[in-house]
DNA sequence: CTTCGATAGTTCAGGCTTGAAATATACCCG
DNA sequence: CGGGTATATTTCAAGCCTGAACTATCGAAG
């Protein structure tokens, strides 16, 4: 079997083969998040982490938590509590207490934050659009899965998997 | 059938599929990263940019100056000079002058460097290929080339590249 | 030789990020 | 009720990162 004869003499390439792969997922994420940050800097006068807790907060109405926050931008508590501090200076957003529950507090975009992040979320959709610009249907289509699985993690050892 | 009254209702439906792949792209890297920099803090007291700079070293025995070093790993200059001054305080890597140039700075790993990269690389290799073990060749060669593309960035029409 | 634009590197301010410690409040159990 | 554990949030130190300003040197053109 070539492949027998493969092991043979390159006893383990695959993980090599991920390694490389591993380097070209990172330029691809690196290379579009790299210019939609610049062009959010120098177009929009905001940052990614800024425009990403507004994306969070426009798609939930009703403000969410700080730690859903957290939780949904995948960041750690500290990291949210400067970047809504930043967003509350600017008046994009606010903090109000939650009834029942003195620890918390729940995050919601004002009225300017709405109207600012609508022109963002527009600019942002169109130049994820020209960066992405090469990807057909067709390639997204043969992309997306693959994307999924990686994100989900590594497959577990078959006990634990078959929840 | 479907397909064309779906386009009557949503006209341009493709820029937000690439968004959503977009945001695939985001979170694939972002795992893969978190659990490469986590691991690596944990269990080797580096950190993934410190890591980074060795790697690149390493494949260059004789030194890079800070602006090669800066290109190869497409930091800013000032980013790489802060990195390099704690390596070269944890004794990974020095600074010699360049003779022709008295600008310039050649960084190179040191014995110790390399030795301690040694260990640290066959770590980086072994986590990477559990973080993305549910990838067989078949689909690294499926994704590799959309990767590059994403990488490489939006074709230019050619007309309007040459204004 | 002098001047002047280009290049190598550092420094700096501002912002993002994490993990850990600190606060304050909630909830549960006896 | 009281104590103990858990949760929500903030604070902090350390490090990464960028873009811009700054210093020093180079190289070429007079």
């Amino acid at each position: 079997m070539s492949r027998a004869a493969l092991a043979r003499t390159a006893p383990e390439p695959l993980s090599k083969d991920r390694l490389r792969l591993w380097l070209k997922l990172m330029r691809a994420a690196g290379r579009v998040e790299g210019a939609l940050r610049e062009r959010m800097r120098t177009q929009n006068g905001t940052t990614l982490p800024r425009f990403d807790v507004m994306a969070t907060l426009a798609r939930h109405p009703d403000g969410l938590r700080m730690t859903e926050l957290s939780g949904h931008l995948r960041v750690s508590a500290g990291n949210v509590t400067g970047i809504v501090d930043r967003l509350v200076t600017e008046g994009l957003v606010d903090r109000q207490a939650v009834p029942g529950d003195r620890r918390a507090l729940r995050v919601r975009m004002t009225a300017a934050g709405r109207t600012v992040f609508a022109a963002q979320a527009a600019d942002h959709e169109a130049w994820v659009d020209e960066l992405l610009g090469m990807l057909g249907p067709v390639d997204m289509a043969e992309l997306a899965p693959h994307l999924d699985a990686i994100a989900a993690g590594p497959a577990r050892p078959a006990q634990e998997a078959a929840s």
